[in-house]
DNA sequence: TATGAATGAGAATTCATTCAT
DNA sequence: TATGAATGAATTCTCATTCAT
């Protein structure tokens, strides 16, 4: 809210911040189709709805609406696998949660794994030090993930989880991306993509075969979507 | 070569071709340093010693530039990949030698690295149609040589190739973005990568842990580099 | 009061003025500070501790802010001036009192000082039309001024009184605004500034200097101040 | 000269300075007519003749076109003054001369007038340094013909050369500046102008109206013009 | 061929003014 | 009346591309 004075009415308050939701919302859908520079403020404006000016009412410029959504996106992202994750003790489901959770969200926010896989990359300085501060918690929880499969001895000890957990995350975010950008995705192939990820990984990182606990990842997509 | 129809000159002709390639050893440069956007084309002229107006007759325009970049690096890349890989008989050595392969690229051109992590992902439809048509061959090779492997009875046979090229190629591109972005990289964590990534993808897709035979890759970096 | 067409109470008429004069003063405050166009109106109306649509009831637009608020003041400073001189009867007083009256105007109202200084000259046709016809009066009384001390035998008649007036008005805009913008200012200087232009207006006009009458102006700034 | 590169070619250098006075022209004349913030970037590549990009090549914005306006001019202003002054030893008849330097300029170059008196006394922080840095070497020739009168027993030695260089300035420029906005101004009142002020500030801080020698200051506009 | 000054379309941003509440 | 969020016209500046030399 950068020029944006105080709205004292409490509807005026819900007002502002759906008009708030409004422009971030139609900013993660033209910046996922365009990218940051091909994607027009006025467009932007267009599809939120308001005049171009308004959002300036909201955000100082629009780099600081990258920003924005960037962090919005990514407290939500975080907050959401936390959630689906924290309680889960042994560290092979926590990969096969992690995996289905990544691979869920791509499914149900296409715009946002657009958008995500795009701008994490760009080359602005400025950006770039948000993103890279952006990815580094879900990064992290990948790190711990792997961790504490090591210590209850199910995943090799002698891996390197700070980067394997690049080396998962890659995976899961290009083929991902893959996906999202195929025209003709269908759920089928994401749900492959989800046994084929887990499978990979838990074996490669697996002590042993034996160990790695081979219960099918559910498919997704049918019953819930 | 765009629109250079003739010269008269054998000398001549070298003398465009040496200048055509200046102008793209610029373009990578800033390409990579800045992104196409915030790359201008005046100072791609700098960098490459030429006017302005000189880019021009070499390329039709600044998209036509990074499309021919990316083109030439990728035929580049994959001649080498072929001219590395195309003889090795076994599934099993080919991940060897083309995650070895991958790293070492990265390792040998960084900004090429940083250059196609970023534009493969770039928004405009124009560019990601190239992209995609550029990934192509080489995620083709990484394909064949999974089935290859199959085929060979070392592989499990129920991996989908075409999922599993996508986990792999990402994994080595995100994890080689990683390395490139970092200012304090050196050529141990570069070795590990490879080892790790080699091991997670041939652990992963074997068929027993038996069957993937642990030749360590040998380290790069020291003697040759 | 531009567009308030009536007031239901004899307190809300009071209210309404005081809101008004609320919004002249912010309005000095800011133009002086910043000149016409680097003011923003919302500046005035938070200083002016109203919402930015409530001047638009008060005023047409923000042109009509800057004439409005040129006139009141020029208003004041003609009643002022009148007051303080129209019953002096000799020429040569009056050259001494219209002096003291403007240096220790300057000396009061350091912002209306700028602002009169920068606005008078501003460039749109619109507002130098009403800066030139809010001048005139003040020129005029000036003229007056030497006329009468011309007809009383103490200033030269050869001389144009209708070309003196600006040399006399803007000998003292000018070393007003000198002293106003001169952060280190001091009331020394100001009457430093009120006794050289005395001197040299009375020597410069005087028939001969016997006629001058050089009863030094009495200083200001100390006692009253 | 903002991002021109160097041009080779005498010819192409020549060309460059010529582009780069008639974008200053273009400025003065619509500075001169609408002030500083009224005046469009596209107006004066209008007048100039060139694109508006154009403007940007010869300077980095239009705050540095106002500023190197400025510094031209006050520069041309002060070596023209100290070519007709400096070799004049006799303090009463500096004043004559810098009168006439004065009133001249302004009526050879009204457009000029324009811009200096209301640029001069613009708000913004910025052109304001330069504005007093800029007329300080015009004050201070006032400033030691003064004194140098004051020197030769020629002109009283209490004044304040310090204060009446600003009388006298502010006299003219105001002067200068009502003859200039007049529509119907003609030659004959500027040379009035120019006497009334002389005769002014000769007898006004002559030590004895003895003392000041009238030799009235010759026409011009006639013969010359 | 090569140059680089000139072009002008295009984009972000500001801010006076309006109008629903 | 008073408010202040919303508006969108207007303006500055950038930079890919052209073209006269």
């Amino acid at each position: 809210m950068a020029r944006l004075k105080y709205s004292d009415t409490a509807q005026g308050r819900k007002q502002q911040e759906e008009k708030y939701h409004r422009i971030l919302d139609a900013a993660l859908e033209v910046f996922a189709d365009k990218g940051f520079h091909e994607a027009k403020v006025t467009e932007i404006a267009r599809v939120a709805g308001v005049a171009d000016g308004t959002i300036y009412l909201y955000f100082k410029n629009k780099d600081d609406l990258v920003v924005s959504l960037l962090e919005a996106k990514v407290a939500f992202i975080n907050d959401l696998m936390n959630k689906s994750v924290s309680d889960i003790a042994d560290g092979r489901d926590r990969v096969h949660h992690m995996v289905r959770f990544h691979v869920r969200l791509a499914y149900e926010n296409p715009a946002l794994t657009r958008f995500l896989t795009v701008e994490l990359r760009r080359g602005s300085a400025f950006v770039k030090t948000h993103a890279q501060k952006a990815v580094r918690t879900y990064l992290d929880t990948w790190g711990e993930t792997i961790e504490m499969g090591q210590r209850q001895g199910h995943f090799r000890s002698d891996i390197d989880a700070g980067i394997v957990k690049h080396l998962v995350f890659g995976a899961l975010d290009y083929a991902c991306m893959a996906w999202v950008m195929n025209p003709d995705r269908t759920v089928e192939q994401l749900n492959r993509v989800m046994r084929e990820t887990t499978e990979l990984v838990l074996r490669g990182i697996a002590v042993s075969q034996q160990g790695a606990r081979w219960t099918p990842t559910p498919d997704f997509g049918r019953v819930e979507a």
